[in-house]
DNA sequence: TATTTTAAGTGTATTTAATACATTTATTCT
DNA sequence: AGAATAAATGTATTAAATACACTTAAAATA
């Protein structure tokens, strides 16, 4: 080895996993695109796209995020970098997997729509191509096992939300039944919730107190050792 | 877009955190090598090199580690991929991490020596080139997550070992002293290991039996439902 | 051959966390 | 005033995590 020069490059993207969750139907839903190009033009896909020269895969991923839903500061993390020889057809194209949280109402629902982007339910995806599927497997592997650990369900929620929507959300990331007090018990013994003064009013005549997550109240609790931890019945 | 060709290629290449642990000094150590070409000459790095046009990421970590240590059938995992347009001196280099497990005794010891390469302590590191340094940090906090939850610590040891050794192992891992009772009865209590009619007698005149790691039954139960779990005191 | 030395091996009580489970409350609508 | 609806709440039971100290087997030595 005597330097760089002699040894090939590939075309290197970056592929977005884009949770959202439905917070009236319940359900946990993904942001796929149709493929504006050969091959597989027309074909369901994963928002994706070529590494710019001046971007980090970080920066790229963001950028493709952005471009596709108009919201930033979102939470992404990456995931898999997939890179098998002939894993797309056109070309030899190695491609890092991130997955984003994020609400589908932050989201621009018009530039969403003039991107030919559609929100669908995880447990009823259509084909998509290459290995797509493969990182869609594995992000949402990735995210129950996160959501476990780190409080990053409150991504996928408004800012302010019931302690039954809450609920709901985990019990579709699980795919199974909690039971309510266990639950409640659970997350309010942490003390990472604010109860606010406001009710929900719209799913019943009581009314449900909105909550917030305290981040900051976190962030301290996890610097003294406390460990996230919402594995329940 | 209409076709992939004016988009950009980068060079692609693997980077290895190969983990050992000697049972002797009951230590966990990384494998080094000396870098052999600029830029960065002669400083300290991970054993890396660059995705041939035939080979997949996967094989191309595989390779790198059979290169340096002589051994194939490791276990071996994807980490993190390092895109920062300016982690490399010499040129847009994208890298995709990998960590080993393996045992120190179970390698080449020559083929090593031959290689430039050497063992040093987790903790009593050199300085290390580019980004090596965060790729390490993250492995070993991906470790000591992994076993927590997966029986990957064997592939650390020999195929015998004995209880002490296997607690040594995790106290290297985590850092901490675990109780003794209480690990001895979590670990049997799993019914994943298998007690030999043989026992170590180097360390201590009475002896201590010899265990083997039963895979299949480790299996079985797995897909029985267990979960594997030795976040001990 | 009795005694010392060394590390391996063992059990229980206590504390803490996980689970199972049913009724009351606040509000709106009729 | 009563019915309807979803939210909110507490306790007893079971299981798991923890804390803790003495006995045993074998070799070496007196």
């Amino acid at each position: 080895m005597k330097n760089y020069s002699k040894y090939p490059k590939y075309l290197v993207a970056v592929d977005c996993i884009i949770f959202g969750y439905d917070i009236q139907k319940k359900i946990l839903k993904l942001l796929l695109v149709k493929r504006s190009f050969e091959p597989a033009k027309g074909s369901w896909s994963l928002a994706g796209g070529f590494v710019k020269e001046k971007e980090s895969l970080d920066e790229a991923a963001s950028r493709i995020l952005r471009k596709l839903t108009g919201i930033s500061n979102v939470y992404m993390t990456q995931s898999l970098t997939y890179g098998d020889t002939d894993r797309d057809p056109g070309a030899r194209v190695i491609s890092t997997a991130y997955y984003a949280l994020t609400g589908i109402s932050a989201i621009d629902y018009e530039l969403v729509k003039d991107n030919g982007a559609h929100w669908r339910s995880v447990d009823d995806l259509p084909k998509l191509i290459f290995d797509h599927p493969r990182m869609v497997k594995k992000a949402l592997a990735d995210l129950q096992n996160l959501v476990k650990v780190k409080p990053v369900g409150f991504e996928l929620l408004p800012e302010k939300f019931t302690l039954v929507q809450l609920q709901e959300l985990y019990e579709a990331i699980y795919q199974k039944r909690i039971d309510k007090r266990n639950f409640r018990k659970k997350i309010l013994s942490m003390g990472i919730l604010e109860k606010l003064e406001e009710k929900e009013k719209e799913t019943s005549k009581k009314g449900a107190w909105y909550y917030m997550f305290n981040e900051e109240r976190y962030l301290k609790l996890d610097r003294n050792g406390f460990s996230f931890n919402l594995d329940v019945s």
